[in-house]
DNA sequence: TGTACATCAGTGAACGCGCGTTCACTGATGTAC
DNA sequence: TGTACATCAGTGAACGCGCGTTCACTGATGTAC
């Protein structure tokens, strides 16, 4: 790579860094400002278009490297799972780490999942249905019996994604108390599916 | 109620159905300007603030009406259970009608649980965990068994948000297959709190 | 009931401001020979 | 290696525009007597 390249890149990430400081404050991708986001990055506003025809297609990337980083949360789960039994506290404390590590990039996930654009909806639950997907091949994988795995994943991810829209805004000792309740409400589920014979 | 009064009212409702036009558009609250607002319900721009200090004072109002349909759409499940047997169906039912009725209000809770104002946040959580304690309390009233109600109902509640944030996207029969597969799992939790004695 | 005055929802004009976008330009980096 | 030219990330100035907000005003409605 070239300097030249290499530079660019640099600024294209300061961009993308400076959106995500303004998105930090609970702001949402369609409300902030191209000259906000020039001015966070030091840029000149022109410059901007340098590396993005406009705030939409920032947006798309920051949902792409959203995924991106759930995938990698994903990918380390299943190597400490491998190692060990308890799969749900595993689970549990891997997407916690996730939520501590990209609280913003997985609160625009959450948003954009309703979000005012056709692309972003769809970026968006393409990672959801991947997350679910991994999760299923899991379970099947794993299942000593015939169990619902599409449901049961289904419903321990909105478990999951209900406890990471209340995480963020806890103290540490509720965070704590939000983690252990999630784990028995994913274990009831486990349970259910187990009781359950299709 | 004098005619002055009377009419002022009827203002407020244009001001605060135009919001829900714009935002139905999958916008959302801090995105929307007063301008867009009055020019969608008719008045002159200042005539706003005859009605309301601000745009989050607007937001705040359609919080607060969320909340209140929640609250009959809670009322009107508990009201139709009691009729019968089968409440995972009915509720799940009752809920769809509420996201049929209200969905751009149901969009304004799940964005503004994790929104840009504290005030709404709270707003939200607040009737969100209503919703909880409401079904938590029914499960109390009916479990023959001591289980884990809380856990339960926080579980349930999760899986019920999770299937209205995508409701709204979808095509009639994929409605229809969401449906089934949200009771499901709430079927699922239910045999597992059923299988763990506390 | 009639009259004189008070209230106040709604308005048009005006403001300063920051926005997104365009343009021609700069000057450092890269490339060809 | 040195030279001449091409590329292109980043810029400052300028634009038209819609924004939120203020102001003094209007005129219908409400109130006091």
């Amino acid at each position: 790579m070239t300097t030249r390249a290499e530079q660019k890149l640099r600024t294209r990430r300061a961009i993308l860094d400076a959106a995500l400081k303004i998105l930090s404050d609970q702001r949402s991708l369609d409300s902030i400002g191209l000259r906000e986001v020039t001015r966070e990055a030091g840029i000149a506003a022109p410059s901007f278009y340098r590396h993005f025809a406009d705030m939409e297609e920032l947006g798309l990337a920051l949902v792409e490297e959203a995924g991106l980083f759930l995938r990698q949360m994903l990918r380390k789960t299943r190597q400490r799972i491998d190692d060990t039994d308890s799969a749900i506290d595993i689970s549990t404390d891997t997407f916690i780490e996730f939520l501590e590590q990209y609280p913003v990039h997985f609160r625009i996930l959450l948003q954009e999942q309703v979000g005012y654009s056709d692309e972003f909806r769809r970026a968006v639950r393409l990672e959801v249905d991947n997350f679910i997907n991994e999760l299923c091949d899991y379970l099947q994988s794993r299942a000593t019996r015939n169990i619902d795995t599409q449901n049961v994943a289904e419903a321990m991810i909105a478990i999951i994604i209900a406890m990471g829209a209340k995480f963020t805004f806890l103290d540490k000792a509720k965070k704590r108390a939000l983690r252990d309740n999630t784990i028995s409400q994913l274990k009831l589920v486990m349970l259910g599916a187990l009781k359950t014979e299709i």
